[in-house]
DNA sequence: GAGTTTGAAACT
DNA sequence: CAGTTTCAAACTC
């Protein structure tokens, strides 16, 4: 079906001409994702010019139904299923395995599935302009092995000669040597825009490293340009998509990204990468001992461009030649792109999936960011950790908070959901089983999803599959896809939270193995990693078993061990709101700070760039995310008019809760919020005005707790030195988490939540929330998409 | 980089 | 559930 809507299309756009424009609106994404690259192809002047020669042939179709069965990818998840999701994966998957078809005997290589230059190219070029490149730090940078990249070469011959071979594929077509198939793509990208610059802002040198295989095609053929490098580019972008299985792949990717050390490039957006588990990655460790620990594992990650989901379809293998290959030439490009992401695969033994699973999850992992705000600027270089962390750290942006990424990913994949798998691995912290759960919502979330793409434009992908990392993105993405609002680009950044990225997590314990909540590491679901510097460490998949139990049995002491501890909320204020906070979140536990006044990075609320909630035992709140009491910490000087402040806060949350009352049955409610209205103005102007006219989340962008970083997006936010807090009260916020599932449990049952709900359960959403909550920015997609999902108190109060 | 502080996690 | 201990991050110097 699908592909023949794109023939259609393609065909609608050849008659029209160049100047076929992909309606960025459409409702249907995958439609526009296909389309634009080509639109942007027949910009061309050779494009034009081949097009007179020749008619655009349109994609194959029907190879890609044998060659997924080939590829052996599997369902997508019920999650995914939203139609628009779901069409926009298949389209993906089909087309590149299309590239894979094995039929085809220029790729394979090796047995090693190639892609197709004409389709792969497209798609590559469409995601990348769309999805964020998934970026692994781990892989590329960790370790120190290398496989040799021997079949760089060969695949960048291969790629080269099929790449001749589709000339027939619409862009093909067009060119006939390789260069101008080169070129022909570089103007592409260009005209995506997204890529090219990115490329050539990551590498000075004009290199782009896309994970692609397409690498080696630039360096194989010295005829191709720079442009060529584009080409990689948008090789790379589609590599991006690709999950590596194998964790060879980890290895040529860290083999690439090796010499790019020093850095990650941000993908122009900010990318913030997710760390997701894979099952497959969890096969691939096992299958391939040989993997070092950390690598192997299974995580991939995604990163997203700007908003855009990558989806990671692709096999690994194929990806693993390409970014070897791509490594040599260009490490940091591939960086960006598919780079995995060692996450701690929590499966249920035994259930592990395979490709299906891992294409499927992949497609989960996902994430939707949401940051339209996000001031895509950047292109970033980002400084990475050197190597080392890079494996881990995949954005740069994101927070800490490790649990809350590392969760949160997880929960995410959750969704992802075979669900019917009690087992599965799902990456879903702690609270999987919820997730679980929750998964036969999908059929709900599916349509709020598409619900929220039609709005948003998102791409499917991002919206529906991919899910949020954890609630909290999930949220955001909610909250701040609105954001986005329609940006053809879609590009979103993530922000990186300050300090880490959230993917970057090393510990240094000494004494616990990694194998308990004091290492970030295994709290957050991830390997250790060659950046910690921890002794006698058991997290690693070589011990894949013992952390597996490990993990069991603590969650089995606390289900929400592994949640993300940081909820995000969409809270909102009302509409006029906007001034309000954006996204809120709280700590699902709260703090139980005493000396530290939740101004440092002690109080795990302040480090989840979160306000102190109700739920906070501490003393002495100032956190300037939000104290305890509701209140706004100001500052120091505040300090001294907390008691004003707080007022003035707690005036401006009545109001809102006024507004949102249907939130706050939703919400737990905290007492204080109930309150009545006063009028918000007052409570901001005095106070976080800064915040709400930005609308930015306090910080909580920042590192904390990952998910939430990621999501809020904001690049700025970058540090928790207090922000102003956001006017947001806590209460009022009203989360959605995952996390909190068990807490949430309240929720409401609409499963909406969409991705994110993974969980009915787990997700709080509280329907006016979205509504109102939303600021104006926002808008209209997410809301609609809060709007059915579930409301959840935000955190349970406690007492 | 070493030492101290802090608060979560783990234990009792 | 409360109190204590252990632990590692965060912080300071």
């Amino acid at each position: 079906m699908e592909e023949e809507g794109e023939r259609k299309e393609i065909e609608e756009e050849k008659g029209k001409g160049k100047e076929v424009v992909v309606v960025m609106e459409t409702p249907d994404r995958s439609k526009n994702q296909i389309n634009t690259p080509i639109s942007k192809f027949e910009e061309s002047p050779v494009f034009s010019f081949l097009n007179s020669l020749s008619p655009i042939k349109p994609v194959k179709s029907v190879h890609v139904t044998q060659t997924l069965n080939a590829l052996s990818f599997a369902s997508l998840p019920s999650v995914f299923t939203s139609p628009h999701a779901s069409s926009l994966k298949e389209s993906r998957f089909l087309r590149r395995h299309q590239l894979l078809d094995p039929s085809k005997p220029e790729f394979s290589s090796d047995g090693k599935k190639k892609i197709d230059g004409n389709e792969g190219i497209m798609q590559y070029a469409h995601n990348s302009s769309e999805q964020q490149e998934n970026f692994d730090p781990e892989n590329s940078l960790g370790e120190t092995s290398v496989e040799p990249s021997y079949d760089c070469s060969q695949l960048a011959v291969e790629f080269v000669q099929s790449i001749n071979y589709d000339c027939n594929s619409p862009i093909s077509n067009t060119k006939t040597s390789h260069a101008d198939s080169s070129k022909g793509l570089s103007e592409l990208d260009t005209n995506a825009g997204l890529l090219v610059p990115f490329s050539q802002a990551v590498s000075g040198k004009g290199l782009f490293a896309n994970e692609a295989n397409m690498e080696g095609l630039c360096q194989t053929n010295q005829s191709i340009d720079a442009t060529g490098c584009d080409w990689e580019s948008l090789i790379s972008d589609a590599a991006d998509l690709l999950n590596f299985d194998s964790p060879k792949d980890v290895n040529s990717f860290k083999k690439s990204l090796q010499p790019a050390t020093g850095f990650y490039a941000n993908n122009t957006n900010n990318m913030q990468t997710f760390d997701c588990i894979e099952q497959q990655g969890e096969e691939n460790d096992i299958e391939n001992p040989s993997t070092q620990p950390g690598e192997g594992s299974c995580l991939t990650v995604f990163a997203e461009k700007e908003g855009t989901i990558a989806s990671s379809s692709l096999n690994n293998e194929c990806m693993e030649s390409g970014i070897s290959e791509k490594m040599d030439a260009e490490p940091i490009s591939s960086l960006y792109r598919g780079m995995r992401r060692r996450c701690l695969v929590f499966e249920m033994a035994g259930a592990r999936r395979k490709h299906l699973e891992e294409s499927s999850s992949s497609v989960s992992c996902f994430l939707m960011q949401s940051d339209g705000n996000t001031p895509s600027t950047d292109k970033q270089l980002v400084p990475l950790r050197t190597g080392n962390d890079s494996s881990r750290c995949i954005l740069p942006g994101i927070g800490l908070h490790l649990n809350a990424l590392a969760t949160t990913p997880k929960d995410f994949k959750v969704v992802k959901q075979d669900g019917s798998v009690p087992g599965r691995l799902v990456i879903v912290p702690s609270s999987t089983a919820n997730f679980q759960s929750v998964v036969t919502g999908q059929e709900s979330l599916n349509e709020s999803l598409a619900l929220t793409l039609m709005e948003t434009d998102m791409d499917p992908i991002e919206n529906g599959v991919p899910l949020m990392e954890d609630a909290n993105q999930v949220s955001t993405l909610m909250v701040n896809e609105d954001l986005n609002q329609i940006s053809p680009k879609k590009k979103r950044h993530r922000l990186e939270p300050a300090g880490e990225p959230e993917g970057c997590k090393r510990c240094n314990c000494k004494k616990s193995k990694c194998l308990k909540l004091y290492c970030e590491c295994f709290a957050a679901g991830v390997y250790c990693v060659e950046p910690c510097s921890c002794q006698e460490c058991f997290n690693k998949p070589i011990h894949e078993e013992t952390v597996l139990a490990t993990r069991k049995q603590i969650e089995s002491r606390n289900p929400l061990a592994f949640a993300p501890k940081v909820i995000r909320s969409s809270d909102s204020l009302t509409e006029d709101d906007s001034s309000k906070t954006p996204a809120s979140a709280r700590h699902k536990r709260g703090c139980n700070c005493k000396k530290s006044g939740c101004l440092k990075r002690y109080c795990e609320c302040y480090q989840g760039s979160v306000g102190c909630s109700i739920n906070c035992r501490c003393e002495g709140c100032k956190n300037g995310y939000g104290r305890k009491d509701g209140s706004v910490y100001i500052g120091t000087e505040t300090e001294l008019e907390e008691d004003e402040t707080d007022e003035l806060v707690k005036s401006v949350k009545d109001r809102k809760l006024h507004k949102t009352a249907v939130q706050n049955d939703v919400e737990q409610q905290n007492p204080e919020s109930v309150p009545p209205a006063t009028p918000l103005r007052f409570g901001r102007s005095s106070v976080q005005v800064p915040f709400s006219l930005k609308k930015k989340p306090p910080l909580s962008s920042l590192p904390s707790i990952g998910s939430s970083s990621g999501l809020y997006t904001i690049q700025g936010l970058a540090k928790p030195n207090f922000l102003p807090p956001q006017p947001t009260f806590n209460k009022q916020f009203q989360t959605v988490q995952e996390d909190e599932l068990p807490e949430i449990l309240q929720g409401n049952g609409s499963p909406i939540g969409g991705i994110k709900s993974l969980s009915p359960n787990s997700k709080r959403i509280s329907p006016p929330h979205c509504d109102l909550g939303m600021s104006p920015g926002r808008r209209s997609s997410r809301k609609l998409i809060l709007q059915s999902i579930p409301a959840f108190p935000s955190l349970t109060p406690k007492h």
